[in-house]
DNA sequence: GGGGCCGTCTGTGTATACAAACGGCCCCTT
DNA sequence: AAGGGGCCGTTTGTATACACAGACGGCCCC
């Protein structure tokens, strides 16, 4: 059913069980124990640890084999360094490429999203994120960015755990995401920028303020 | 001689041959023909492939396979985009963290470095910016942005060689790191994002007006 | 003479077998 | 009893053999 090579299967599969914590940072992964259970052979299994690797959710650990990386406090802050960075410029560039009406979608949707969050409704609200997040990359239209953005939001994804869905903190975030996205339908570059630095300071303080880090050791599979 | 590991060999070797143009953009990259030059089985050489391609050096041509990465006009200018926004905040996060000494040092050898310039000691002024850039990466202490920067610097080298050394540019860029150094060195975080911007601006504004690419088809390795 | 179909063939994707390195543990020595 | 050295087991790294899919060319039919 999943998509032919065995590599691209088992790297999806552990990719997704990383960013859920089904896979816990320091978990070591073992590659005749993780090839027996994803029922391939150590080759297609190695391509996959190698690719993760590389999107840094695997880490060597000294001589103890590939460990799933390790989430801090400090990897945290330092994640939303780089992703102030990026995000900053890239909503300052899509001000200037965007298609207006798209744009004017997404504000009025991020409008109506407080409704969705206080309905319960998180996954709908996470799809319109989601669907922000693909406008943007589309109006930069560059790859180089583009790839750089994903790289960041990947890790993202596993910190979003850390601190579990605060409606409070979404509606908040989804009128951030309102004004930045209204300062992009008007081509405002700089307000553009501003409202993002805005936005993720604000996440980054939630995430600090609401911290479920449990002190996670490297710890051998029971 | 060189590390142990046979795919290790095989990535640095391709990485550099690439960096070089010693493998043209476009070049055919068949596992079984760069497995018997490099003398080493498919198994390590498909590894070193892997991650060359994560690197973004290699890519998955249609139904060709693997082949080095394209080079064009439009590519520069994105990867200059990237560029920006790394550079510009690694510099001014590094405004902020930085041993003055060394930045001072830094600062001293730039201004120097017209005369290394002007006697045809390029390789000693390229190993002067890599001693800059070693000196912001440590000051950052964030591996997240360091790891993006460093991604960005390996297709410059590329990029690099396709407008010959000009030893006037090189004279100014010189004068634009002294700035930027300077900058750092005082502390000044929102002066050392100017002098970086103005420093990215002026070197892709170089490379435009040099085109030395030639239409790089995809053409058989020798 | 042109177009479509089939066979072949090159190349990638996967599995397995083999070799070497590393760590852990026990025993021996002092 | 403590430290060091050697042995054994486990795990990773590499090579090779096999399977399958896509591309190219030839041949036949229209």
């Amino acid at each position: 059913m999943l998509s032919g090579r065995a590599s691209d299967r088992a790297y999806e599969t552990l990719r997704r069980e990383i960013l859920q914590w089904r896979l816990a940072p320091g978990t070591v992964l073992g590659e005749v124990e993780q090839s027996t259970r994803l029922g391939i052979s150590r080759t297609p299994l190695r391509e996959a640890l190698s690719r993760l690797t590389a999107d840094g959710l695997v880490e060597a650990q000294s001589g103890r084999g590939l460990v799933v990386a390790q989430v801090s406090p400090a990897a945290v802050s330092e994640l939303f360094e780089l992703r102030e960075a990026l995000e900053t410029a890239a909503s300052a560039l899509a001000s200037e490429r965007r298609d207006p009406g798209e744009f004017a979608r997404l504000a009025d949707d991020f409008d109506g999203a407080a409704a969705l969050v206080e309905q319960g409704e998180l996954e709908a609200y996470y799809a319109l994120v989601e669907r922000f997040d693909d406008a943007i990359d589309e109006s930069l239209g560059n790859p180089y960015l583009v790839g750089a953005l994903r790289g960041v939001r990947t890790h993202l994804q596993r910190i979003r755990r850390l601190s579990q869905d605060d409606p409070a903190r979404l509606v908040r975030a989804a009128a951030e995401h309102r004004t930045i996205a209204e300062a992009i339908r008007d081509g405002d570059a700089e307000l553009a920028r501003s409202a993002t630095r805005i936005h993720l300071r604000a996440s980054l303080r939630h995430i600090q303020a609401n911290p479920r880090l449990e002190a996670s050791e490297p710890k051998e599979s029971a």
